[in-house]
DNA sequence: AATATACGTAACCGAATGGTTACATGTCAA
DNA sequence: TTGACATGTAACCATTCGGTTACGTATATT
């Protein structure tokens, strides 16, 4: 599967964009992870899969345990597609100023 | 399905990703998008009604076509979504100087 | 050494996905 | 009004998806 179609597509589960939220804010076993949701634990581990072969999250063995960690720069094939549309990004100029001065 | 699923599925496929660039740059009727793939019309009749309940492109029939266009603000829901991660905006702010500034 | 823990993997299942062909319908054109 | 054209819809098919339960394996703990 090409890099825009396995992001995209691992984005499009409601449970794995959860699971990116909640890695983004900090790092997290499997154990960790599964416990934020009602699905059992070895269907965790498939979204875990999907989401690392998009390369969204990374892994760090240790132990007997899983350590996944976001891997954000992988919102880059997000992002450059969203670009296609330049008018898009006109229109969102202004809401990006007020962004950028706030900081 | 929820708005942000609805979305994200719907970019989850390359020929839906492809019709949307296409629809981006000036409307089309049915038979002048699926002249730019190879798989059958039905087939792309299902990925523009995909696409049509995603809100990502909108219809208007005239006389016997229907021409599609596409709806540029939907594009909201990904952006907002890319929100949660602020780091990620943090780090795109100076290639997006660049972009305002440039306008 | 025996047991408990943290995971992965396999086999299975129903539903959704992406494609096909065949046909129906509404509109334009001769 | 007859025929061509633009498109939708239905039925079908193979594959993928998201879930399950059962079991295997490596690492800690006692």
């Amino acid at each position: 599967m090409n890099n825009t179609n396995s992001v995209f597509s691992a984005l499009a589960d409601e449970n794995r964009r959860k699971i990116i939220v909640m890695l983004s804010r900090e790092r997290m076993n499997v154990n960790a992870i599964a416990d934020n949701f009602t699905i059992s634990r070895p269907a965790i581990s498939k979204h875990l899969r999907i989401l690392e072969n998009s390369k969204l999250v990374k892994q760090v063995k240790k132990g007997r345990e899983r350590f996944f960690s976001f891997n954000p720069g992988r919102l880059d094939v997000v992002f450059n597609w969203l670009k296609f549309y330049d008018k898009f990004w006109d229109k969102k100029l202004n809401s990006l100023k007020k962004f950028i001065e706030e900081k």
